[in-house]
DNA sequence: AATATGAACGCAAACGCTTGCGCAACAGCG
DNA sequence: CGCTGTTGCGCAAGCGTTTGCGTTCATATT
């Protein structure tokens, strides 16, 4: 069917070790014998068989990506810039897609990327047994979300201080029935959901605001779900004046709600994102912006780091930086009669 | 390291090709032998090697798709969709992102999926010699763009029909200074534009509408590129009252120059969009919808088929309904002065 | 009872590469 | 001129599967 090394060989006439080592730029060849077998393999339109090559010498020049829900913009956007990365250095990509909760186990549990990649990209937070079968296959770990965890190089981002000045910039402006739109939920060992509300709450102590549980509410990292958190919200016997959500997306779906209600932003109610979503700009948007295909891009770096010198010493955790982003879906409350 | 089939066959008292043949369901294996392997390779955590699989088989449970850009909206679902498909099916996807002109060149030219994937998908439209480096690879191919093509089963959607759809709704509200964002720029050879933009020029002369050049931009199909678009026609001697944009992102790039040209939207201008975005609701855009996932589960299921039946007769062109979406973007003309 | 039939399994040859080792041939050295 | 190194290349043994064919043994057939 197709030109395989032996045929090369042939009409170079040279062995196909010598093949192998010229088309691969090893020693041992020398410059002439190397042009010829170059131009031969060429117009034979000869590509060694990934399957054999790997069969052979261990490796596969194949990275593992898994990845939660590659629609969504977040995870696209960090899967975009890391495949550039990848294939620019001679790596293919394996995508997997884990939406729902089967495919995830399915995938952990038959951990069909064993003996299939030199290394994994994940843009999920796999818990501890996750974990674990990831380690088990004894390559390079890297995540793009989540905080630090064993064996992985993760890149992300401070949370923490991210969600801190979003909610300080709604205090600021005078805010004091603040509320927020978290994406708890879900199987997901998340430290990213915990980090964001727990800032939501210092803020708040800090500026001697009660906390009212009322305020709160679950969006599920969704358009739908901040949707749905937002009429929650809303109904609450004293509704908020601002709210934090803690994703563009769900902020949206809270923006949704609110037109929904012929609420006016940021008149009636502020708002403010996380993430600086492609379309925050349309939608004037104030948010905490994030280097989304920066972090995507440095943990590939990473990753190709630690396999071109297994040896060195490999940072473990990198924060990229952050910052608020000023739009117009954030103002001071309205001024309230008696209060 | 990791257990082979040889381990598994001396630690089941079995031979290796008894093991081959048990856990992939062939015939002549005794059920009380199948269970003994199974149980055993379980144990072991035994999992075939894909390179030395398919370097033996020939068959390498892969697919291949090409995607000019994951992180975009429209490519991003089409690929969550048809991978969702694949994974079910047993297929893992290798993934090409061929976001600039030189890694597309590269991967025509070095074709790195040859004697690596069982089947392509393809989400951009390749030019002829393209077409024929994919049709060189001899396995099935499918795509989710453009129009029927020689090769490839292609399932899309009446790309005439539905910017018809658009432009006749915008006629119908009174406009008749309609304008139109494109995205024909690039190298691509890609029809959409083309039928899209075909299908404004039938329709204005269909209302007797004469066609101002002026009325015309290219978008890009990007954010970005809508904006720039809008912000020409705005520049127009006579702007236009209505604007057909040939897809939500530029529809919304669109949104964002008419904010910040302090125009009203429907009230001093209307624009229709083309997608149906997932954000399109959010922001209210009148557009017209087409399964976008859709497309990209049946494509990947047709794939499928023509690779457990490859005899069989296979449609080479599907097409997915559209509908138009009203929305809050659209509105009859502000009645004028006098005219 | 002899033979044909089929099921269950093992043998061994691929599949197309990579790589350690060996062997020339040649250069540089004293 | 013998010796040690170096360079350029071929040989052959893997890498871990799949699969055609052969063998054995129990069962069905005449």
């Amino acid at each position: 069917m197709t030109a395989s090394i032996n045929d090369v060989a042939r009409a170079a006439g040279v062995s196909a070790s010598t093949v192998s080592r010229a088309l691969r730029g090893r020693a041992g060849v020398s410059d002439e014998v190397r042009d010829r077998i170059a131009s031969v393999a060429a117009q034979l339109g000869y590509t060694a068989s990934r399957s054999a090559s790997s069969l052979a010498s261990g490796r596969t020049f194949t990275i593992g990506v898994v990845v939660p829900y590659v629609g969504r913009w977040f995870f696209g956007t960090v899967l975009d810039a890391a495949e550039q990365v990848f294939s620019a250095a001679g790596y293919d990509v394996l995508l997997y897609n884990l939406g729902t909760p089967e495919t995830r186990k399915r995938f952990f549990a038959k951990l069909p990327v064993r003996k299939r990649v030199d290394a994994v990209l994940s843009l999920l937070i796999p818990d501890e047994g996750e974990s674990a079968a990831l380690r088990s296959l004894g390559v390079p770990l890297a995540s793009t979300v989540g905080g630090a965890r064993p064996g992985f190089t993760v890149v992300g981002i401070d949370d923490r201080a991210g969600a801190e000045s979003a909610v300080r910039h709604l205090v600021n402006l005078g805010h004091r029935r603040i509320g927020t739109i978290s994406g708890s939920s879900g199987p997901l060992h998340w430290t990213t959901p915990i980090e964001r509300r727990r800032a939501y709450l210092d803020v708040l102590a800090e500026a001697g605001i009660e906390h009212d549980p009322a305020l709160e509410a679950d969006g599920d990292y969704t358009l739908e779900g901040g949707e749905r958190a937002m009429t929650e919200l809303l109904a609450a016997s004293r509704p908020p004046t601002a709210v934090f959500a803690q994703s563009d997306e769900m902020a949206m779906g809270a923006l949704r709600a609110l037109r929904r209600h012929r609420l006016k932003v940021p008149d009636d109610v502020s708002v403010v994102g996380f993430d600086d979503h492609e379309l925050a700009d349309v939608i004037g948007l104030t948010t905490v912006a994030q280097p989304v295909a920066g972090q995507g891009a440095e943990a590939a770096r990473l990753l190709l780091r630690q396999l071109d010198e297994p040896d060195a010493e490999h940072p473990g955790h990198v924060q990229m930086p952050i910052h608020l982003v000023l739009r117009e879906t954030t103002a001071p409350p309205r001024p309230r009669g008696p209060q």
